[in-house]
Order: C-alpha cells, then structure tokens, then sequence
DNA sequence: GTCTATAGACGGATAGAC
DNA sequence: GTCTATCCGTCTATAGAC
C-alpha cells in the first residue's frame, strides 16, 4: 500500500501504525516501516527524530480525534437524553467503532491501542495518562447521575471493565471470528451494539 | 532477586516472567533475562534451546495450572449450582484472581498474559490456542443452559467481553488504583467479586 | 528533502574448554 | 552444567553528497 498521493511524513505514519498494530513497537523496526512506506530509511530520522518520538506521533494523531468525538459525543448524551445510561455508554463506546472503521489504516489503531495498555514502558504510559486521562472521569462524572446508588468505587471499576472488554472486542483478540458472510463493518457495528447492552445491563447491577 | 535455592532453569523463568510482564516479549533480551536470574548467558540456550521456546515454557508453567483449576472450579459449580450463572463467571475469574495473588511472582504472571493477547504473533498466539483453547469452549458450553433465549453469537461476545474486563482489570491497566489503605489482596479480592457481578447482569441483558 | 554509506551498539545463538 | 569468547545478523541513528 504505497498511498502516492501522501507525503513521506504521512506515508510514514500509515505504515507505522499498521505495522505497529501487526507486530507491535519493539518488534517493528524502522526498517520495515520506512520499507512499505516506499521512503528512504533515513527519511524517519529526518522527520520524526526517533523511533519512540514516532510512536507518540501514531498515537497523537488517532487518539486526539478520538477523544475530541467520545467528549462531544457525551455533551450531546448528556443534553439530548439527561439521566440516561445507555446514550453515554454510546459515546464512549462508538467513537472507538467509528475508528475502527475508518479508512486509512483507524482499524489498525484499535489494535495499536490495545498494544500500548499490554505493552507501554513507562514512558509510554505516562504519556497516554497525561494525555488523554481525563476522558474517562469525565464520563465518570457523568454515569454518577445516571446509576443512583452506586459508590465511587464501583462506578471505577465498571468503567475499567468496560474500557477492557471494548479494547479487547474490537481488537479481535476473543473467541469471535467473523463469519464469512458477514463484513467487516457490520461485524463491528454488531459487537458495539452487543457491548453496549451487555455493559448497561452491568452499571445497572446492584452494588457489590 | 536472586533466590539462590532455586534452580538455574526455575531462576531462568522467574526472572523472564517478571520482565516480560515489565517490557513485553520483544523488548525483553535474553541478557537482561540472565543478568536478573544471575546465571551464564549462555544458559538459557542450554535448558531452553531458543528465546521462542523460553516464552512458551513461561506460559506452561502458570497456564496448565490456571487452566485446570479452572475447568474444576467449573465443574464443581455446575454440580453444586446446576443452571445458576454467577458460580460459573466465579469458576472463570477466581482462579485469575489466585493467580495474581500467588506468591512466587503469579501476579507478573496476569500481566504476562494481557501481554499476549496483545503481542503475540503468531507463533505464540497458535500456541495457546493450541494448548488452552478448549477452556472458554467448555465455559460456553455451560452457559448456554444459564442464559435461555441467548443466541449463540451473543453469548460468545459476552464470554469476550468478560475476557477483556478480567484481563484489563487484573493487570492492573486501569483508572482504579489501589488505595493507600487498602492491601493488594483485598484490592484484587473486590475487584473479582464486582466483576462477577457486572458480568452476570450482563449475561442476562436481553439480547441485542 | 532525499539519498548512500556507515558508525556503533546490541541482539540471539553457538563452539569448545573446564 | 557452567563458563568465556565469538560469530553474525539487525538495529537506530547520523554524516555528508546531491
């Protein structure tokens, strides 16, 4: 997939995260990147500086959008459906899915990201904390309304659960195939649906 | 640590264990491995022969316990609860739960795993698939009667689901830390019985 | 901005002495 | 079983021509 119509930097970028996503970071070598990129090897130095400023890179790119749609798709939950679980539930889950089924190379950083929770050092982990932490208390902040009854702690440890069982379900890591008749799209769309229901059933559960 | 009353070869695997929980596979050298076991590099070459099969031994050592244990815990839940859902999600989570709070470095072991679903090419994923397939298909299997009226698709990505919050959630990859007050025991200890919780409620949401 | 060439470090694996 | 020494491949990063 050569994309001739991207610049270097961009080629470099797709090709980074699907290979990322394939093998890993500490497997993939810049040398397999800039490969299928069809860009000189020298060319990541050049515009990146280093392979981990790389890696941060894949992940801003992806990850800023993302966390833009999951927040604004929770201000319109939250106005359009007040009190209501499964709309927020929704937002969290659906910008994920729609990432996953973007064209150039999003199904890929699902995967990716699912990498960086199981794989990051230190670095990287604090980097994505430092980032992107506070979308998930800010949906915190608004599940609290919507389950009444349920303490603090539980509502965090349903919130990692579901973080959890969406990173691995979209990441295809599970039992579940694809049937052959069934696309890639709608295979998704149906595991997002299934998720969301299971995990408002869950919020919805007694406190332990 | 050193545990010199250890063999060479169970010295070699504490100390991969504990790395690859740390760093991952690829990102794990065998030097570092044999630097922290404080044996010869070259004797991981003799008791293992190559890297590849060092990663698989680590896995059989902890996953055939795990494995068995579980599918007992299962059985015994069957004949003990026969049709009830909450004593087969505990079958499948509380061994991951001992595991994390085993002595001997179990608990490196769970991050060792979420590892897996992420890293693994696919030597390592066949692996265990080949191995240790067979557990979530007997889980399933006993599901069926628990749930009536839920497909078979369904009841797979609930099973997925499931995977991912105990995965993410041992390991530890989530919002919740523990508190100060709180010992790593109890921590895990309450975290397994609102996971059973949640998903149960979610088994039983009307399918989707 | 893009290339070639290479420096310099580190990786897994093995040979062979003890 | 354990050691030293080493082979040989690959890696990131950079220098310097164009």
């Amino acid at each position: 997939m050569t994309l001739p119509h991207f610049s270097t930097k961009d080629r470099i970028l797709y090709a980074a995260e699907e290979l990322f996503a394939q093998q890993g970071f500490a497997s993939t070598s810049l040398r397999q990147v800039t490969s299928r990129a069809d860009v000189n090897i020298a060319a990541v130095n050049y515009h990146f500086g280093s392979k981990e400023n790389l890696v941060n890179e894949v992940f801003r790119r992806r990850m800023d959008d993302m966390s833009r749609e999951r927040l604004a798709a929770l201000q319109r939950a939250v106005e359009a459906h007040p009190g209501q679980l499964e709309p927020i539930l929704a937002a969290f889950v659906e910008p994920a899915l729609a990432m996953a089924q973007d064209r150039h190379g999003g199904g890929a950083f699902i995967r990716v990201i699912a990498r960086a929770y199981a794989e990051s050092n230190d670095s990287l982990r604090k980097f994505l904390s430092d980032q992107y932490g506070h979308v998930p208390r800010e949906f915190a902040k608004a599940l609290v309304g919507c389950v009444p009854g349920l303490g603090k702690e539980d509502l965090y440890w349903r919130l990692d659960f579901l973080s959890g069982a969406l990173t691995y379900a979209m990441a295809d890591f599970g039992l579940i195939k694809r049937p052959a008749g069934v696309s890639e799209a709608n295979h998704r769309q149906r595991a997002a649906k299934a998720l969301i229901r299971f995990a408002a059933a869950g919020f919805q559960a007694d406190a332990s």
